[in-house]
RNA sequence: CGCGGGGUGGAGCAGUUCGGUAGCUCGCCGGGCUCAUAACCCGGAGGUCGUAGGUUCAAAUCCUGCCCCCGCAA
């Protein structure tokens, strides 16, 4: 009886990408009523460049949800969520920022899932940059959304910890099934779970989660091994980690650290395995990606190089 | 037709400019050495060189079409 006065609530779903489109998923299937969902416009993907719905677009599509694609929340696309008379709002990397007439628009506002312990990494790469940072302990936070970048008032989070072995992807996935159920249960609480949310304790400086360039994502062998390490795990699935041979790109896709190390920024084989010595450490590149060609274990792809060993300057 | 790289035994590459017997480093199989080995030595199997056609006495190599994989940029 309890479930029945507050699991009815009228949900307008605003989401992108993958991980965005596995969230609504699991709402849907659990039973919460989506009444709308707003998602970015096609976008150009590929070599190809072919006009591709968004992840979330495509989920809505095939469960049958009215969609409305935009990239900005403009007056046309409040209008239209203004007709959907929705209880509250859902974000979960929708990638625009919401005006304060959208925030008034469903009448309980908007619940937005964030991929970190708020206040800690606010902004848009908070998963690359934990990684990126060597955090060992994360975790996914539901808090109502306000007029600032993360900064509204949370109302439940869960801690994740973060393996050594894990990338961004990974741990993104492990986070999205996190945050769905989070979500979700707020959802099933209804208004009363909703309004105990408590302002977020922002003190001194919480580095916004800025996403990764391509320039970031270079690697640098005479530094620390951790640090690169890090980064190999971070930008991995986007933009992935990279070094540069004789004008050509080479992705790192898998590495893991070893502890001793030799001459700095130097690759060899060691025991079949392609080491770099780094400072404070040495890195075995396990997969690698040279542009143009398919993944490969690092020690295939010296092996084509056919030299004893490789001083990268 | 956005720019570019690539398709050669199971893997990664060389050979293509200048057409002329399929090469290298690994892996695999067998044998040897060794207390022993993923180390070392010897031997072996395995490829119609992405595909279709053209030029030629002769094509991995030159010409044309097509298929597939990938990096960048968006």
């Amino acid at each position: 009886m309890l479930f029945s006065m507050t699991a009815n609530l009228r949900v307008v779903f605003a989401g992108t990408p993958q991980n965005a489109a596995e969230t609504l998923e699991r709402l849907v299937s659990d039973g919460i009523k989506i009444v709308g969902v707003l998602t970015r416009t096609d976008a150009r993907v590929g070599r190809s460049g072919a006009l591709t719905p968004s992840a979330v677009a495509q989920k809505a599509h095939e469960m049958g949800i009215e969609t409305f694609k935009a990239n900005k929340i403009d007056d046309k696309a409040l209008e239209w969520l203004k007709s959907l008379k929705a209880d509250i709002g859902a974000v979960v990397a929708y990638g625009s920022i919401f005006r304060q007439p959208v925030l008034e628009t469903p009448r309980l506002g908007w619940l937005n899932v964030h991929y970190s312990l708020l206040p800690d990494l606010p902004g848009p790469a908070p998963v690359q940059n934990a990684i990126l940072q060597g955090m060992q302990v994360t975790g996914v936070t539901v808090f109502r959304l306000d007029t600032g970048i993360d900064t509204g008032p949370i109302i439940s989070s869960t801690e994740q910890a973060i393996d050594d072995a894990d990338t961004t992807g990974s741990l993104l996935s492990k986070l999205t099934g996190i945050g769905s159920k989070l979500l979700l249960d707020v959802l099933q609480q209804g208004e009363a779970k909703i309004a105990l949310a408590k302002p977020q304790e922002i003190s001194g400086i919480h580095a916004s989660a800025t996403k990764p360039t391509r320039e970031l994502a270079r690697l640098e062998f005479t530094g620390d091994a951790v640090t690169q390490l890090n980064k190999i795990r971070a930008m991995n699935p986007e933009p992935m980690a990279w070094f540069e041979l004789n004008g050509t790109m080479i992705r790192v896709i898998r590495a893991r650290f070893q502890g001793s190390t030799s001459e700095v920024s130097t690759m060899r084989i060691v025991e079949k395995e392609l080491v770099v010595h780094c400072k404070s450490g040495s890195l075995v590149l396990e997969l690698v990606q040279p542009a143009g060609k398919q993944q490969m274990s690092g020690a295939d792809w010296f092996r084509g190089l056919q030299v004893e060993k490789l001083k990268l300057s």
